[in-house]
This record gives C-alpha cells, sequence and structure tokens, in this order.
DNA sequence: GATGAATGAGCCTTCATTCAT
DNA sequence: AATGAATGAAGGCTCATTCAT
C-alpha cells in the first residue's frame, strides 16, 4: 500500500523552473566553469541536492540551459510573421529581430559563447538541438526559394551563410563589446552607437542579398 | 650587431618566454577560469613558483599573453604591403589576411572569446592594449582615406565598422564552428567549406564597401 | 527533563564540537598563525572542508574559540560561593581561583596571547564577548562595594584594576614561564615553586587592597 | 692568484645591522611565524639571500634579535643612576624606568610573547642570554640587601619575585592592552589611563616591599 | 659581499558531488 | 520531493630556503 503523500511536497516542477533560471542567469554570468553549484542553489533558494535530484550534474544541468536558450529564441523567430513583405525586406526584418532578440537577451550570448569555448560538448551530446533548430533552417530556405521567385534575391545565397551572417554581424559586435570598447575608446552600447549598428548591418546585408 | 648574451643567470628571459607560451596554449585551450596554474608551470616545464616570480598571479599573466597576442597580430598586420593595390582591394586583402591569421592560430579567437566572456577585465586594466592596437586604428583609416581619393570605396564608410566586420565574419564562424556544425549537421571546418567561407565574406565586403 | 536527541542527521553539533575542541588544542599550541587546518581536521578526525562548512574560515574558528574560552573561565568564576566569606578575603579566593585556572587551563594564557599579538582583531569584531565577561565585572564591582561597607577594602580601590592586577601577577609568571626559567635559570613550573607564587601573590594583592 | 675586490663592497657591518632593525620591527608587528623573510629583506633593502648569507636562517635572525633586545633594556637599566636614594625608592624607580622603557619601546613586549608562545625555544639556544640578563640579576639582589640594611624593605623579599612582579604589573598590561580594551570598553593606553596606571603600580609595589 | 632566479612543500580555501534522513 | 551534513580532489597562492653567478 503507498503511503499517503503529505501535502509538503513542494511542486517538482516549480522547483525545475526556479534552478533552470538561476542556472541559465549565473552559467551566462560566469560561463560554465565561473558558475558555482552553490550559487545556482542559493539563486534557485532550493537545495542543492535537489540540482543533482533533478538534472543530474552539472553538465546535464548546462545542457537543459542551453536548449531552453535556443528553444526560446527559435520560438519567437517561428512567430514572426514575415508573410506580408518581400523576401529581401523579410531577411532584413529578421536582421532586425536577431538583433533585437541579442540585445533583449544579452545570456543568449554569453551562454554560446561559453559553450563554444568548450566546442560544443554539451550540444553535440543533446538530441534535441537539432529539431530545435529546424524551424530556422525551414525558414533560411523558404525565404530563399521565394527571394529567387520574386526575383529580389540572387539566385546563389545559400541558407547556411545567410543564417551565418545575420548572426555574425550582431553577435560579434556584442560579444566583443567589452574588448572592442576599450581598443576603439568610446562605448559600443551607447543608444547613439546601437542603432548606428543596425542600420549598417541592414545597409550591408540588403547590398550582398540582393541579385 | 647586438652583443651574443652571455648565458645570462639561469636565463629569466628565457623562462618567461616558456611561461608566457605555455599560458597562451592553455588559457586559449581551457579558458582562463578552465586553465590551471599548475598545467601551464608543468608546460612551461618549470616550477609553478616561477610563474608568480615572474608575473604576479593568473590575472596578470593573463593579460600578458593577451597583450603578447595582440601584438602579434598587429605586428603581421603592420607587416603587410598594400601599397600596389587600390584601397579596394587592399581592404579584401586585409580580409584574407585576417581570416588566415585566425586560422593559423586560433588560439587568439579563443584567448579573445574568453576575455570578453569576462567583460575584458584585463584587457581594462592594460595601459599597452591600445597602443598596441594604434597602428591597426591608422591603417583603416589611411585606407578609408585613400579608397575615397581614388573613388573606389564609398565616402560614408567608417573605420570602426569596417574593423568590425572584417573581423566579425571570420571570428564568428570559426568560434561558433562547433556549435554550428551541429546545428547545421556539416563540418564547418573542412577545407572546402573554408574555402567557400572566404570566398563569400570577400563578395560581401566587396558588395559592401564600393561607392 | 530535556526530550532525547533522535539521533540527528549526521551530527552536525557533534561535528562542530569536536571541531572546536581540536581547534583549541592547537590555536593553543602554535598560536593562530602557526597552526593548520588541516591539523585541526585530522585531529578533529572531520574532513577538513566541514571547517569551512560550519565555521567559515580560520578567523572565525579562532573567534568562537576564544568566546568558548573566555565564556568557560566565567562561568566557573561564576559559580564560586563567595558568600560566606569577608570581601577582602573574597578577593584573595579569586586570585587563587584565577591561579589554579590558568594552572588548569594552560590553553587559556595561550590562546589570549596570541589574540594580543594579533591585536585583538577577532574579539574585536565579537559582539558576544562583552556580554560574555559582564558577569565578571559586576563582580568585581560587588566585591569592592562590599569591602567598602565591611571597611575591608579600601575605598579608592577600582575594579578595572582590580581585575587586572588578579590576572596579570598570575598570567606573566605562567605564560613567560619558559624565558623566565631561561633567564632565572631555574624550573619555574616546579610545584614547590608554584606554591611560592601563589603564596607571593596573596600576600601582594592582600597588603594591596587593605584599607 | 685572488681577484682585487672591487670597491662595489657595501659594508657587511651595515648590512646587517639594517637587517637587524628590519626583522626586530617585523617579529615584533607579526610574531616569528607571521613574519615573512622577504619583508625582512626588503624592509631592510638588502636581497633576500643575504640574510641567509649573515644570519644563517629565520631562527637564528629571530635569535639575534631577541638578544639585542635584551642587551638594550639590561643596558639602560644599568646605566640608571640610583645610588642617591634608598633601596626602597630605588625599586619605585625601577618601577617606573621598566614600565617607561616598555612605553618607549613596543617591540620588546611583542617579541617576548611571540618568543613565550614558542616556549622560548629561541633563547634556549641562546647562550648569551644568560650573561646579558647577569647585571639585572645583580642589581636586584644588591638592591634587597641595601634594603635590608637600611631597614626599609622587608627581610624575606627574594629577587626574583621581585623582578617578576616588577614586569609583571606593566607587562600584562601593555601587552594584553587591545584585549582588555575590548572587554573593559574603555582605552587603555590613553594618557590619563597609563598615569594611572603607573602610580597604582607604584603603590602596589611599595605596599609589598615595606617592612 | 651581494644578487636575482629557482624550488619543494605546504597553506587556506573552494568545488562538484554524494550520503543519510 | 527535499534537506543539511559530509567528502576527495584540486586550485591559486605563499613560504623559507637554495642555486648559480
Amino acid at each position: 500500500m503507498r503511503q499517503p503523500r503529505t501535502t509538503r511536497t513542494r511542486n517538482a516542477e516549480d522547483s525545475k523552473e526556479r534552478i533552470l533560471r538561476a542556472a541559465t542567469k549565473l552559467f551566462a554570468k560566469s560561463g560554465f566553469d565561473g558558475a558555482r553549484v552553490d550559487e545556482i542553489a542559493k539563486a534557485a533558494k532550493i537545495n542543492k541536492q535537489l540540482i543533482y535530484h533533478h538534472f543530474g550534474n552539472k553538465d546535464k544541468l548546462f545542457t537543459a540551459v542551453l536548449e531552453q536558450a535556443y528553444r526560446s529564441i527559435r520560438e519567437q523567430e517561428a512567430a514572426l510573421d514575415l508573410s506580408g513583405l518581400h523576401a529581401d525586406e523579410a531577411v532584413l526584418s529578421l536582421v532586425e529581430f536577431t538583433w533585437k532578440y541579442y540585445l533583449a537577451n544579452p545570456d543568449f550570448i554569453r551562454l554560446l559563447n561559453s559553450e563554444n569555448q568548450l566546442e560544443a560538448r554539451h550540444l553535440k551530446g543533446s538530441p534535441n538541438t537539432r529539431s530545435i533548430n529546424k524551424s530556422h533552417m525551414v525558414l533560411m530556405e523558404s525565404l530563399i526559394a521565394r527571394g529567387k521567385k520574386e526575383k529580389r534575391i540572387r539566385p546563389d545565397l545559400e541558407p547556411m551563410q545567410l543564417s551565418i551572417n545575420i548572426s555574425a554581424l550582431g553577435f560579434f559586435y556584442l560579444m566583443n563589446r567589452h574588448t572592442l570598447s576599450t581598443v576603439f575608446e568610446r562605448d559600443l552600447t551607447s543608444p547613439r552607437h546601437l542603432a548606428k549598428r543596425l542600420e549598417g548591418m541592414k545597409d550591408l546585408i540588403s547590398r550582398w542579398i540582393r541579385p
């Protein structure tokens, strides 16, 4: 006979979410190596052992954080309504979305940065990642296909290169803003510089994708 | 002609260099947090305490490594002979140089990556960095000035944006090659893909800088 | 009647006590700087990290040790029954108690000695110390007040000076016994010398406090 | 054939003295364990190895410091002219001298304190100490002898007890001033408290030594 | 006599993880 | 599900001392 559970139980789902939120913040702040399991537990206001209970270990926790981060950006991206736009305009719209997403979610860049330093060892073990990014690939391909038909996108454009370039220009700028600000002796994150950067990127991409 | 050094007392210069070389390798491999002073000492085949004797602490050692890394790329860049080329060709030549430098010196990307994760805290405390990057800034400016005179570079191009874009496209691709390879399910570092990427970047930059 | 403790989860209280006991011994033996956290852990038969888990760091551990030491002597002092004695006799009784406490608890002297070398930096950060010593101050004051009424203690005697002199004569003798034994070429800790010292101190104090 | 020494030689005696001065200061400040050979070398503005060259090791250096400290107080004490005073007055004069010496040379107390914590291990190995303290013993004995003849000092007073008590009252007060100030919640080192303490000690000793 | 380079051992502290309840 | 206690293995850094010149 199963013993009647006392109502003390705190809701596992809630705990997991709290852990995930705290872990995201701290992995983003300090990187995988720099973040401390203790800190995450404290920030999540749960017992440290619960992390191990729910996620197994630090690596698996990081993997979960990464997957969630990817899922989030891809979901928002998929929710964009680009149907009223010409393909080239849609691409520029995507440049803007991506840039703004990075700005609104600085954690995303830092998480990816850390993962890359680790040579994607978590992502490589995650079978979910590909399916998560599937929608993104489909989007790239369909935009290019549409653009070709519309004759507003050059026929030799490749989905992967497009995707990478859209990310690269904004990602690099934001990720390296600290070293760049030091080298160039100005604050790259001022509103003026940010606005200018977005314009510059759109200009660049637009010249590049035209037939 | 420089005087031949008498075999200096247990050769401090040599030790420092060995430490620096080992530190570069290991900081690049594991990042600042991930690298271990013990490992660096072992790799440099010197006693751990010697690192502290010569460099003070792990942070100062990392700063020295970073400065040397910047000095190296800037020296090679400054050594390029771009005088026989039109300004736009020179820019493309620079794209190629930068890309090839990244490929030949994968440590550079990883070091910068780690430093950015730390919000450039070492660079910010290093007064040498700016002077080291001075030549680069001068180069950007002079190329643009020349290009405008030659009417081969659009008049509204800014040195910093040019510099950043030249770096961004290659840097992002290489730095994120592990996550991207996973997401796009192909090996981005195959010779074929690398060659294609260089062509793509030159094409993109060339379309962007033209008047 | 206290409730019997259910065998508490791996008994934290017991661990803390074991640590405290070992720390007292080793801090007394080697002083704050000389004592090793490793040794303390080993002597307490617990894992070193547990010290940090329970006490935070070496300084906080030393503070805890000091507080306990003060608490111990003050508790025993407070337990003395001096009510049947005249005030001057009570003071002499206190001289004897103090001396015997020092002899029975050589750690106490050595701990205070170390703390004084550190300019009381632990005590200064401990808000408990004053309350712990409160009972002692009250005792001094009440004895003097009583003695004045009884006309067996001179009216100009001050509590602090009384307290200090009672401690000083025994404390100095015992603390410096090693250097003094060397200088005076005899063993100050032989039973004969100890007995003589106690008599001498009582004589000295008794002459001093009489009206 | 010996090579002619260049005049570069810096005067060994001067170096030794500089080392000794720096060592006294730092051993007093931090105790034997707490003081660092590096710091001493730096404070003495000489090369660290020179300390080993001149003194052998840290322990021997500490021994030298201790011996010098004893020599200094005994020399000044021996230089006192007590001939014009009655023996009891001379003793009080000695109480005052000792107190003032402690105040003017706080290092002395701290050095002895550290040495006592180490159970006089340096002094025990130093054959010089006894001869250095010889004059002090002689002084004690002669004062008591004189006092007895003069009938101004009680006949049962012992030289060692006299010596110890003269030291103890001032030494304890000053050495423990940090802990005492905390416990008694007042500044024991204020001029007023210091003056009062001296008077108190003279009063106490004077009552004690009278026949 | 004097110096800077070099070292082995060890110190305090921290970390991810597991145990016992 | 949830918790606090407990641990083995480092990790950065320091210390007294010695080497080589």
